[in-house]
Formats: C-alpha cells, structure tokens, sequence
DNA sequence: AAGTCAAACTAACAATTGTTAGTTTTGTAG
DNA sequence: CTACAAAACTAACAATTGTTAGTTTGACTT
C-alpha cells in the first residue's frame, strides 16, 4: 500500500536510458532492456505500455526540469550575467545527476510520437528565455554587442554536450566544473 | 576489389546522409534510402555491398577530412590564437560543405563495425592536437590558464553542433560566422 | 538487328521487431 | 496455511528488417 507502485517501472525507465544512451533508441531491443534487467522482454508490459511511453517518460520529465529552472531564472531579480551562471548551473546540476537522460532527450527526441509537439514547445520556451536574457544583457551593455543567435547557439551547445564529458571527469567536482566553465564560456580563453 | 565510386553510389550516400541526419542511422531502413531515390530496396546493392559500407564510407571520409586539416595547422608556424582560429575555420568550411555528414558522424559512429576502431583513432589524434595546441597557448602566455579540457570540451562542443545550426542560418556567410565565432569562443561574450 | 551491360525489377528468405495472450511463480497479508 | 495480487514466464503473432537470386528493362555499340 504505502510501497510505491511505480519503483519496478522507474528501474526498467533507468535501465533504458543507459542503453538509450550507448546505442540510440531504435538501436535498442525491449529484448536489451529486459536482458540487462535479467528478466524477459514480455515481462516490460507488466509494468509499462509500450517502448515510446519508455522514451516519453525520459524525455518529457527531464525537459519540464528545464522549463522549471529556467522560468525561475528568468523571473529573479539579478544582472544578466548572473543569470547565465545560473543557467549554466542549471545544466551542470541536472546533467551530473542523470547525464543518460540528458544523453536521450539531445539525441531520440526526434522519435517522441504523441509527445514530440509538446516537447518541440518546451525547446522552443526555453531558447526564447535565453535569447531574451542575452538580448537583455546586450541593451544594457554587460555584454558585447555579438550577433545574440551565435552567443546563444555557442553556449547552449557547450551545455547541452556535457552529458558526453561529466562522467569521464570523475575527478572535477561540480563547483569546479561550474566556475571554470563558467569563466570560459563568458570571458573567453584569450588573455 | 575496389569498385570505382560511381556516380550512382554517391547519389545513395548523398540520400542516405540526409535522412541518417533525420532520423539516425537505425531508423532508417533501406527501403527508405529507396523510396527516396525513387527505385526498390534490391536495387541499392547493384551500387552498394551493404547499408553498413554505405554508413562507413560517409563517417570515415569526413574523419580524414578533419585528420588531414587538423595536421596542416598543427604543423603550420603560427601564434596558438591563429591556430585556434584556423581550427574553427576547418570546422566551419567542412560543416558548412556538408552538414549532413557532420550530424552522421557525431550521432552514429557508434554503429559502425568494422572500422570503428579506425574511427576511434582518427578522433584520439585530432583531440589530441587540439589539446596540444591549447596547452602551447598557455604556455606561451596566450591564453588564460584555464584547465585545457575545459577549453577544449567547450569549444569543440560547440564546432560539432554547428550542423544544428548552420542549415537554419543561411542569411550568415561563412567568413560572418567564422569571424564571430572565433570572437565569442576566444574572447568571451562578458564586456 | 543483334549483342552487351549497367541498373532496374519481382519475389522471397531468415532473422528480428514490438507486442499480446494465457499461464505459472513468488512474496506477503490475513 | 490459504488467498491474492504482483510479476515473472512460454509461446506466438504480424510486421519489418537487410539481403540474395534470378529476371527484365533500356540505352548504347557494333
């Protein structure tokens, strides 16, 4: 009864978004899912509806985990600048906690069914957001007056990669990560 | 032995890229590289042995493509700040060039078979160069002494999405691009 | 007109796909 | 111990997959 009712769906969520990420959805069999959970492929549907539901539930709950950070960003009371180190916070945090996710939302959105237009609009929501603190910063003149789309393409970029180089650096820790990277992506490399 | 690249095979790796870069390399069935091309699934391996050497062929040829360009500025007596420069120039033109290939290669290469060891060591080299350029640059006192995987992360982070962004973007000439990249990686957006 | 050859076709294959139906096992509450 | 529900199983399905074999088309040369 107070046992959630969910715990067997979420390990067969978690099992896929690790292959998810190695292989690619299509690549990747309700044959391989079961495997690496030790049971049979026909087993899956005790617990979830189909292979999508799987793909929906990964990618829709971590981009509604962008939508939230990002609109609490937006609405604080800080300088553009800060706001983008708090959006480049946003994404180190989700993506140390669950990189395979972040892997399978950049990489399988495309295969969403019933789910991809809601998705495309939280993408879309998003960007606008961060345009908008670009331009923001621009006007006010803490940032460089630079074409806002490369600013914006350049960082997001770099953000939306780093599923692919967090769990090779073990050693670097997220503060670390998030001042370096920061710095970086806003002041440059030149000295 | 070596089959001549024909006219007609190129035709078939040109349509298979467009729609790899769609939908990866999984989902995309030879009936649909077909149907594409207006004939039947059978008639593709009177041009092509399998839909592997067809994924083959197009990952492999732009990865020597950067190998070749990459050892030029390597070699090349320049400061790190214009080899940096030159690096995001090869990226730019080979993107810009082919935009479908770049996304092919970035998403799919973990499906190739026989040659992916190959792959692996085409991309050890290059991100080895690169991180050699970088460390001469801090070195030198060119550039900030920032933890050169960052850099490196950030910004080829950045040149292997250019694909995402290039096709949408066709108002921006190649040199325009090049030159506020090149702003925005070395000497940050922050004033 | 006849011959050649690349490149298309039809038909089929064995394997694999996501999924369903029906059945058995297992753990736990009464 | 019994009863019941959760979760595993076996078996099978219809569709789709990459690929092969054998045949026909059609453009060009002789």
């Amino acid at each position: 009864m107070l046992q959630k009712p969910t715990k067997r769906k979420e390990e067969i969520v978690r099992t896929a978004e690790m292959l998810f990420k190695k292989k690619g959805y299509s690549a990747v069999t309700m044959r391989d899912i079961a495997q690496a959970m030790g049971i049979k492929a026909a087993s899956l549907y005790n617990h979830i509806q189909s292979k999508q539901q799987i793909l929906s539930e990964i990618i829709i709950k971590i981009g509604e985990d962008f939508t939230e950070g990002m609109a609490e960003i937006f609405a604080a009371e800080m300088t553009s600048t800060q706001k983008l180190e708090k959006i480049i916070g946003l994404h180190v945090k989700i993506t140390m906690k669950n990189p395979s996710r972040m892997a399978t939302m950049n990489n399988d959105w495309m295969h969403l069914e019933e789910k991809i237009d809601y998705y495309l609009q939280l993408r879309r929501n998003y960007e606008e957001s961060f345009r908008q603190i670009l331009k923001e910063g621009i006007d006010k003149q803490e940032l460089k007056s630079v074409n806002p789309e490369i600013i914006l393409f350049s960082i997001l970029s770099t953000l939306r990669s780093l599923y692919l180089w967090i769990p090779k650096k073990e050693e670097i820790n997220q503060e670390d990560l998030l001042n370096t990277l920061s710095k970086v992506l806003l002041t440059g490399i030149a000295k």
